[in-house]
DNA sequence: CATGAATGAGCATTCATTCAT
DNA sequence: AATGAATGAATGCTCATTCAT
């Protein structure tokens, strides 16, 4: 299913049965591992045996799991996505209306980031920076993930509820990026040790407020 | 004024009358050149020789106007920034009303990105990564331009004309985050040499009459 | 007999009436994926686990059977050798003039080429690389191969047939040099998809005219 | 002149009158020290860092000169073949009989292994191994060197002086090989410490006189 | 005996920075 | 001030070897 990464020795996703491999949650480990180390120290500055370290096993390890350290943070990313698209899509499938929908966009959102703060740091700041191939495959796979958010807004138009003159190109995006760096300055001020500057839950309050209000046609009011 | 960087040997800024110093404008030459390299490269694929032989220098002559690769970014963002923020607030003070001044600070974003998309992506992209020391640098930095922001949005409340319950140190970042995402994206489609995804004003128009909706209070139309 | 290397788990040698073990055959079928590999790919280019591919067996297999990478080259160049020179003994045997059995020399050395070009890549080649020990171990046992040709030399200055004033010791190597080298380049023209250079058996009617005309005292003509 | 490799900072050749560059010379020491160490460890097992401590420069000096390991040891093969293809063209200049200049070659040939054994070793030796590229680019360069030898050859025919039955493109690699033997087993045994197995014209001697028997025709003496 | 996942020593190479000229 | 050759610390990656299963 990876392309570019060995799922390793082990293949834990071939086992369904799975009495646990002996090699059984070591490329998971990694990941785990990466996620911590890039997110503390940033892609670059991280060193591949920093995240053997944290992983516990040896340095050359990893590389039984990923081709190299670029990999790395690639299957990690796609690892991670495809997880939280999964568990996004269950999450709306049991909403009705487009704006609900959205609102509950919001609000995973927000919570995955509450949850794992090192995960929303790494997936979306340190693939921004690394080279051309990998900008390329980031857009590539996170289009994914704005093409949900795309959906929601269309479907809003759709159902008459939002205002027909807003484009749903634009606004993904202008909605992501809002959620985004409320995110990222949160997870921020967290690393640096600083009490929250606000509630992430009051935060997505505050961000659906403005985008209902953006979105919705005058005689609708916000839910 | 800036404390982490040698003003080089001409000193431009300090020599007031000054017929430009025989170096007069290596500091700037070799900004510029930084700007264009880091876009291109990444801050962390640049390297320093490619930066000098953009600007025409030899690649110690970097080291006579700053002290290391880190503070050419650092210096680098404190002098565009600072322009930026000249600029801006040169353009909002002739204009009244809060919402104005909200809806010009878009444009104005957005036009600096379509006029140097360069520096745009700098600004935005290489700072977040780099050291622990630089992230903090530039929250500190950065943090004058969204002051601007949420200053706007605050006379928008005490004005009156904006909703009384929306948290403007929220939403001078989700509005900072839609504007960023959106000229990022335009602005990579751009690098990639595919054909401009949106036209920037139409982004700019877009974004100000969502944020418009979700921010003035009921009776108040998008202008 | 082999002292540095494990004969393994068969012990095939050692075992006289021994109808064939359950593993027999593997070692040599090791050592023939190794003189495959490498030919192909150079001692040092080649990966051990390339080795373990090519004889169709595990990574960790061929350690049963051979101490280390550099064992597994002298052994395969102890085991061949040993049996061209038991080949070669047994066909010179036959043959009476010291003249005849140097000529039947040069041919059986092309023969061999020919029939094994990458064994002869091998056994001439790869053993002048490596370490200090290994260049030491194989002048040992390659002096076998030499003094067998230095006996043919010695036997026809002995019977009156060669100049007296020809050095063995000197012209043994000389006519190994000189066979050797046309033989390389043949094999490595080989390799490279080239059609062959020339055909052996003319190169060994070259060589062997060359030689008996110099060795041979004035009345004699090469036979 | 040199393709592949970067003729460094001070570009030493370039300069005809040359008051002695800052750099003069290093390049050539980084060869010598090159010369020196592969021929003692052998081109795999020399460390970059070990050639670098023998020129008296850091590490990273070897990469001003030579794009990497691999560069080095064809510049230096490039380098030294040069030098010695002309000093032989000269040498042989002199000379009018076909078989004087024969002669001559193989005196050069084993009087340059016995000025420099390492240089020597390193020739022939080094090459022979190490990746495909450099098998076929030594392959390219040493056919100027049998060039010439198969030149001396063919001449000998014209002339009337060699057997016209010999095969100049087989006896020329017969001949080299026969030298190149004889003179590697003499620096192998020297570099172990043991006394020189036979003095170097002698065996010049002895191979001149093999080959002068061989290829004259029967009515000719060696002269 | 066979396996192959895990190991970690080893090394070429890069590139920011220095400093003699 | 400007130069650019020299430096050497830093690190990703390879692959021979081991050993638990």
């Amino acid at each position: 299913m990876t392309v570019h990464s060995d799922p390793g020795p082990g293949h834990p996703r071939e086992s369904p049965i799975s009495q646990p491999a002996p090699t059984a949650g070591k490329r998971e480990r990694i990941i785990e591992a990466a996620i911590k180390v890039f997110a503390e120290r940033g892609f670059y500055h991280a060193r591949v045996s920093e995240v053997a370290a944290e992983a516990g096993v040896a340095g050359g390890t990893i590389y039984n799991y990923f081709r190299n350290k670029d990999d790395l943070l690639i299957s990690l990313f796609e690892d991670r996505m495809e997880a939280i698209l999964a568990d996004f899509r269950a999450e709306l499938a049991g909403i009705d209306s487009a704006a609900g929908r959205l609102r509950r966009f919001v609000e995973l959102h927000l919570r995955m980031v509450a949850q794992n703060p090192p995960l929303a740091e790494v997936l979306t700041v340190e693939l921004r920076q690394s080279s051309k191939f990998m900008r390329e495959y980031k857009a590539r796979k996170f289009g994914e993930y704005l093409a949900l958010l795309e959906s929601l807004i269309s479907e809003g138009i759709e159902q008459g509820l939002f205002r027909s003159d807003v484009d749903p190109k634009i606004l993904k995006r202008a909605l992501f990026g809002a959620i985004d760096e409320v995110s990222l300055f949160w997870v921020g001020h967290q690393r640096a040790g600083n009490p929250q500057p606000y509630a992430l839950d009051h935060a997505a309050e505050q961000i659906w407020r403005l985008y209902a209000g953006g979105l919705m046609r005058p005689q609708e009011s916000t839910p």
